[in-house]
DNA sequence: CTCCAAACTGGTAGTTACTGTCAATAGGCA
DNA sequence: TGCCTATTGACAGTAACTACCAGTTTGGAG
């Protein structure tokens, strides 16, 4: 979803689930992966770049105007992120005392917890594709600056400080792109390590190691 | 230059007072300039996007072709970064007893002192389209990975551990991350704060904050 | 069940960034 | 002066998007 205004905000995982859509929703759905599934097929053989949009469509039995509807731009295939609101829901319900490391990685349990459960192997490829290719990588971290805007109100509201305080962006930015970083460790130790454990270590390291002698 | 191998690697600065050029080489920065000046103009009126390297070509007196000689993408305008070999050569001047944020800020001086004097209108020009534009935000974070590595590197080197270290990632990635955050927000301020006295503000709030209470 | 409005779709015709090639030209140098 | 090479412009092409319009499908009201 992304970015997308077309279909529904956050769907995917709950829409699943959750209610019997009408014909209408579960056709969008079912046209949302075909796109996604052909696309991650060529990609997988002919690389990101040397796919054409054209193709990914023929391959999806869908026009090159209809793809465009689902996703405005070829990079948001790649990058979703479905679980920022979850995430925002789980940091408000953290104690206001809590550090701010320790209210992040709690908060982030559950929903990595979930994309581990729904997606891994596609999030691992994501990242690949996404340390390939410096487009789509670039993409993705605009993507992040959201995130970051999210934590940042968040961080805001429970310090009582504006989200124009420089100290309080600076964490906020450290903080997401520090959760990015070990994502990339995590893809390209091919998730075999516990994700949870390793944005501990990292944040750990920020918090107490870039002043030590 | 950034990320070009047509005309020459570090350049700008040098190069005006430096030699005593060849008339071909004075020609070609003049075109350089002319392009980069044409652009700006129409950018400050029409907008980035608003802009086609078409009109930049024309208002700079030079065929569509030789832009892209010049520039290789029209991003590239809009970013420049020839002051990563001197902060390079700054940081590994530092003692390795030192603290990362010591280093960093003591390291930054220098190299700040010196686009300050330069460039700082363009800087504060940059800074706002890239605030505007999320395709230009999209490039310069790409560009802003090498200078990560390149931070990684030095800390690796220091430090002894590999540059696939965990933590001395998340570290560098920190740095990195706020330091950009920084430079935002000084411009957004128009520029009227000391850089240094932020950039240590933000680097320490980073370093002493994260795990407070 | 019927019919209508809205949502969805495909096709067509752009626009723009960017690439490759090739011949002409202009600067540097013997 | 005259040769060699870097620089240039014109041209043709590709691929990612955008705008628009006409035809179909769906969900719901009567």
């Amino acid at each position: 979803m992304t970015s997308a205004p077309p279909p529904n905000p956050a769907a995917d995982i709950e829409e699943i689930l959750a209610a019997p859509l009408g014909l209408r929703e579960r056709k969008k759905l079912r046209t949302r992966r075909a796109i996604r599934a052909a696309a991650f097929n060529r990609f997988a053989t002919q690389g990101y770049e040397g796919t054409t949009v054209d193709q990914i469509a023929a391959d999806a039995d869908v026009s090159p105007s209809t793809f465009f509807r689902y996703f405005p731009t070829k990079e948001d295939l790649v990058i979703s992120d479905d679980y920022d609101p979850l995430l925002e829901a789980e940091l408000r319900a953290r104690p206001a005392e809590e550090s701010i490391v320790e209210s992040v990685l709690k908060a982030m349990i559950q929903p990595l917890r979930a994309v581990l459960a729904d997606e891994r192997d596609d999030l691992l490829l994501r990242m690949r594709l996404l340390r390939e290719n410096p487009a789509i990588r670039a993409r993705s971290q605009v993507d992040m600056i959201r995130s970051r805007d999210m934590l940042l109100r968040v961080l805001s509201e429970r310090s009582g400080r504006p989200t124009s305080d420089l100290e309080l962006r600076a964490q906020a930015t450290a903080v997401l792109a520090v959760s990015g970083e070990t994502v990339e460790y995590w893809a390209e130790h091919n998730g075999e390590e516990n994700l949870i454990t390793l944005l501990e270590r990292a944040l750990t390291a920020v918090a107490t190691g870039l002043t030590a002698h």
